[in-house]
DNA sequence: TATGAATGAGTATTCATTCAT
DNA sequence: GATGAATGAATACTCATTCAT
C-alpha cells in the first residue's frame, strides 16, 4: 500500500503539482480512504520527503557505481553520467520532475538533508572534472564548480522538454550534449 | 496601486511561492484590503499572468535590440544575450524565478500565450546560431534547437544558485559560460 | 456579529462543553458560515480566551467596587461579595461555568494571563479577611489563604448545582453560606 | 492488562484531559496496539465509566466504614470524612480530578448511575449532620442539604490547588477546614 | 477607488472504531 | 489475547472571491 501511495502521488504531483494535489486526489486514485493515507504517512510533507529521498539516493548510488569504474576515461565516465540522467527521464522522469519542482514545499530541516545529497552529487561530478584536468583529458578550469552548475543545468533541464519517445533518441541527445560540453560550438580555426 | 500590487506580489511569490502566498498576504504587505486587490485584478491568476507577460515581453524586447545590431559578430551577440540573462538576475531575479517556477499555475489558455513568447525567444537564439554557422563562426550543428535548449538550460538555471553579490562577478560568470559554450572543456590536442 | 458569536458560543460551551462544540455548531446556530467565524476570531481558542477575559475582568471590576466602599464593615463586604458571585449565576452562570470548566483548553500563555486575574480576585478577598482580623471582626487565621480557597470553593461550586429559579432564593443561599462562614455549624456551648 | 490500561488512562486523562487523550496515546504509553484496547473495552466511554465507578464505589465504601463506627462523635466522624477526602488527593488525586472534570463525557445513562452514587455520598453526609444536630453537637440547620453542598464544594475543590507535598500537611489542612466548618471565622463576642 | 463583511468550497489532519488474521 | 490495516466521519482552519456601501 505504502508503495502504491508513493507511486500514484508521484504521478499526480507530476501532473498537477504538489500544492494542487490533495490527499483526497491521491486516495481516490487508489480507491482507499484518507485514513489509510495517514496510516502510512504522518503528513503530506513526509510523503514528499520520501519521494525526494528515494529519488536522490538511488541516483547517487548509480552515480557512484559509474565513478568507481577504474577502466574507463574521465570523458567516458562523464558521458555515462549524462546518459544516466537522460535515460532516467524515461524511467523516473516523473520523480525527477517532482524532485526539481517541488523542493519549495519541504520544510527547512528536510531541505537541509535533501540539499546535502544534491551537493554530494555535484561534488562527485566536480571531482571527476578535476581528475580529468589532472590527467590531461580536460582543459584547466578556473571554476570547475561553476562549470558543473552549467553542465547540470543544461542536462537536468531536459526533464522539462525532452520526450524520450520523440524523434531524438536518448543516445543522440547524450551525444549532442557531450559534443557541446567537450568541444563547444565554435568553429575550430587552429588548423591554419 | 496596480504597480505596487505587482511589485509586492513578485516579492512574495519569490519568497514563499505562488500557492503559499495568499491575497491577504499581498494586501497586508501593502496596507490595503482585499477589495482593493479585486478592483485591480480579476483573479490571483490574472496577476500571475501579468507578471509573466511583463517579464517575457521586456526580455524579448531587449533580446531583439541586441540581435538587430548589425555591427557585431554572432559570437558577440551571443555573449551579449547571455549577459542579458545573467545581469537580469540582479535586477529582475525575483520576476525571473517566479517566471520559471510558477508556470504551472497558469491555466491552459494563458500557458499557450506565454509559451509562444518563450518559443519566440528560443527561436531568435536559434536563428543566431544558424546565422553563425552560415558565417563560419560556429561549427555546423545537426540539431541547433537542442543546442539552444542546452545553452538556455545552463544559463537560466543560474537564477537558482547564482548570487550576483557573491565572489563571482556577472562578467566572470558570462565568460565562464561563453568559454564552455564556445570551446568546450576538452583539452585541445590538435596543436601537436 | 462578534458579540453574537460570543453569546451563542457561551451557550453551546455551557451545554455541550468546549471540545464537543464545533465551529460548525456555532455558526449553524447563528445562521452564518464558517468563514464568518474566522473573520472575527483567529481560532477557537481565541474565542475561548475572549470569553474568559470578558468574564473575569467584569467580575474583578465589580469586586473592586464593593471593596472600596468605606462605609460598611468587612462582614458586610464579604456578604456582598458572596452575593455578587451567587447573583452572577443567574445572569452569567453560563459564562461562569465555561470559565471554571474549560480552563484546560487554553494554551499555556493564555493560562498564565487568566490565572493572574484569578489570583488577583483571591488576593483581594484575602486582604479583606486580614483587614477584618485587624479590625477585630474576624478571628485570627493562621492561613487566611487557605480559608479563602475554602470559601471560594464552597461558593463557586454553586454554579454547578444551584438553580436560581428553584425553591431557595439567592438571598437565602447567601445567608446560609454567611452563617456557615461566620459561625460554623458547631453548637455554641460557651453561654452555659 | 485491563488494569494497566485503566492506570495509564487515568494518568493521561488527568494530564491532558479526556478529549485530548486519544486511544493511540493510551496504547502507545503501554506499548500495545489499538486492537488490544478494544479487546478489553467496548469504547473510550466505557473506560471512562469504569474509572468513575471504581473511584466513587471505593470512596463510598470507605465513607460507610467511617460512618458505622459507633464509638466516635459526629464531629470526629466529620473530621475523618474530610481527612478521607484530603488524604485521597495524594493517593487517588488523579482519579479524583478525572472524576470531577470529565463527567461531561459520560452519556446520559451513565451519568444517572454515577450521579446516584454521588447523591448517596452526599446524603450519607447529610444524615451525619442531622444526627449531630439531634445529639446537640451541631446547631440546627434549616437547610442541611445546602450546608453539605457548601462543605463538599470547599473540600473537594482542594483537588485543584492543594499540593500534598507542599508546606501545609494534610492534617493541618483538615484542621483548618474543620475549624472553619465548626466555628466559622467570626470573632466570638459572646464572652463579654 | 476602496472597504469590510460574508461566503462556500476546499484542505490537511485526527481519531474512535472495526475486523480479518 | 493481540495485531495491523483500513474506515469514515468529523474537525479546525484557509482562502479566493463577491458585493453592497
Amino acid at each position: 500500500m505504502r508503495g502504491r501511495i508513493i507511486k500514484e502521488s508521484i504521478d499526480l504531483f507530476d501532473k498537477k503539482g504538489f500544492s494542487k494535489t490533495s490527499i483526497q486526489d491521491i486516495v481516490d486514485t487508489i480507491g482507499v480512504t484518507k485514513g489509510t493515507f495517514y496510516y502510512y504517512f504522518k503528513s503530506k510533507q513526509e510523503l514528499l520527503m520520501d519521494i525526494h529521498l528515494n529519488y536522490i539516493k538511488e541516483l547517487l548510488k548509480e552515480q557512484v557505481d559509474i565513478l568507481k569504474d577504474e577502466y574507463i576515461s574521465c570523458q567516458e565516465k562523464m558521458k555515462k553520467l549524462i546518459y544516466l540522467i537522460i535515460q532516467n527521464i524515461k524511467v523516473h522522469g516523473k520523480s525527477a520532475r517532482v524532485f526539481t519542482r517541488e523542493v519549495r514545499h519541504l520544510d527547512e530541516e528536510q531541505l537541509i538533508l535533501v540539499n546535502s545529497y544534491r551537493r554530494e552529487f555535484r561534488i562527485n561530478l566536480q571531482k571527476l572534472i578535476e581528475e580529468g584536468i589532472e590527467k590531461g583529458e580536460f582543459r584547466d578550469q578556473k571554476r570547475s564548480d561553476i562549470v558543473i552548475f552549467g553542465i547540470l543545468g543544461m542536462v537536468n533541464r531536459s526533464y522539462n522538454w525532452y520526450n524520450p519517445d520523440g524523434e531524438v533518441s536518448e543516445e543522440e541527445l547524450v551525444n549532442i550534449y557531450m559534443d557541446l560540453i567537450l568541444n563547444g560550438i565554435k568553429m575550430d580555426t587552429s588548423s591554419t
